[in-house]
DNA sequence: CAGTGGTCTAGACCACATT
DNA sequence: ATGTGGTCTAGACCACTGT
């Protein structure tokens, strides 16, 4: 059994791997935010005691998991969810011929419910537990495709309300992020075949028992911490979810 | 406009890359073989008359798309296909548990066909070029749970029968790589929900018009050169599709 | 023990972006 | 002109593996 410092890295790790932590902790302390520059490769190597090799080796893993973002000449920066970001990265549903575009959102239902016991189990919260619940309809050329049943912890969210969902700016992952200062590093997504209920049938201009893809997302944010569980049922039909393994 | 040298790479290319694109062409041509040990970051330096930390550069790039794995104190070795490794890499299908387990497989059905112009724009070939087309049965504590459609151009696979299909040790992707010098690198696959024809719920002991998973998977080689189409349907009652997005 | 990959350093030079 | 990240080098030392 391998010791584990406080940290929560081995005894003994590589430095690289306390400067790429030590970063990790400086950006969920909201010390360099959401698309600001941080430090230099050369003053981050100062502050941290050690090598521009060896900063440069803790921002290569951190540049790899999206967490920043590089760019030659100008500086380093912290990623920020954007409208762009998002649909490269988060939204996988893609036409026939492979083109990818992004739907028009409209909210349907936002209220306040009580975690189910499945739902708690995944958001890692209790049994009971205030969540909110949006009700998203996406539409392309008018035609409904997917319907997002959204729910947050209350206590992440406070004084969230139809209004700021209606009136955001961008995409949900922006608003958690400039409102709540909550950055969804990664997702992962769990994928079914289901038949469409009467309320999913309605949402989706489609028969009651059509075949939908019923995908459930989880969004987590620094040490794997849920921030949001979401359930998406997609209309097949004339779309399809993309997935590239690279082994 | 860039102009692109014979090697596909821009001019005044980083020499990693150029460094990356030897070696990868060294595996393609066999002189190193899958499971075998590549030379050393030091002999590989010499014999590209660079420096390690930049072979280094380049065989990071190779390890981070598992086409080489390298072994601390053992050397650098080829990837190759092994059960563990598919089920890793490429076998996406969890238990409601997050449980991987991998299916018994059973081949139903060889034949020789014709490229209709789908399969034959998605591999790559004209239509009507012949291909084999197998059928497997994937089951799991005796049921079946997966029925998959596998296309495999025939010029690429002289003399494949049935019974060499059905003797082989390991995965499909082993005989690939065993027999015919195939190496699988990465795979695209695009999701959709369906509903169970006659055949498929009489493979999959589910009712006509039960909800299926449609899994439609290009494998890949070097070049990106499509090695196979395989249509999968999956009866996710009681497993799932597991997909993580590292934003 | 010798050989391998893994880490870390220090410095030079390049390509790029901004001032 | 200055500062940034990107590449490349050379070498030291460490951790691990097999003989």
């Amino acid at each position: 059994m391998n010791q584990i410092s406080l940290s929560g890295l081995p005894l003994g790790a590589p430095l690289y791997q306390e400067v790429k932590r030590k970063i990790m902790e400086s950006l969920r302390n909201g010390e360099w935010k959401p698309g600001e520059i941080v430090p230099s490769e050369k003053r981050l190597g100062e502050r941290f005691g050690v090598s521009i090799g060896t900063v440069r080796k803790a921002v290569d893993e951190l540049a790899a998991e999206n967490i920043l973002i590089r760019h030659q000449g100008r500086g380093t920066f912290v990623a920020s969810h954007t409208h762009d970001r998002y649909v490269f990265g988060f939204f996988h549903i893609v036409g026939q011929d492979g083109h990818k575009e992004y739907p028009k959102v409209e909210l349907q239902a936002f209220a306040s419910i009580k975690a189910d016991s499945d739902m708690a189990q995944r958001l890692g919260i209790r049994a009971g537990s205030k969540l909110f619940r949006l009700t998203n309809q996406l539409s392309i050329a008018g035609k409904p495709l997917i319907v997002d049943d959204i729910h947050l912890p209350e206590r992440n969210f406070p004084h969230l309300t139809a209004d700021v969902v209606r009136t955001r700016p961008g995409t949900l992952y922006q608003l958690y992020q400039d409102n709540f200062a909550i950055a969804v590093l990664r997702t992962e997504e769990r994928l079914r075949a289901c038949l469409a209920d009467e309320r999913l049938a309605s949402l989706l201009d489609v028969e009651v028992g059509a075949p939908l893809l019923h995908i459930v997302r989880l969004a987590l944010t620094f040490n794997d911490l849920a921030v949001e569980l979401r359930h998406s049922y997609v209309n097949t039909t004339h779309h399809e979810y993309f997935a590239e393994e690279h082994q």
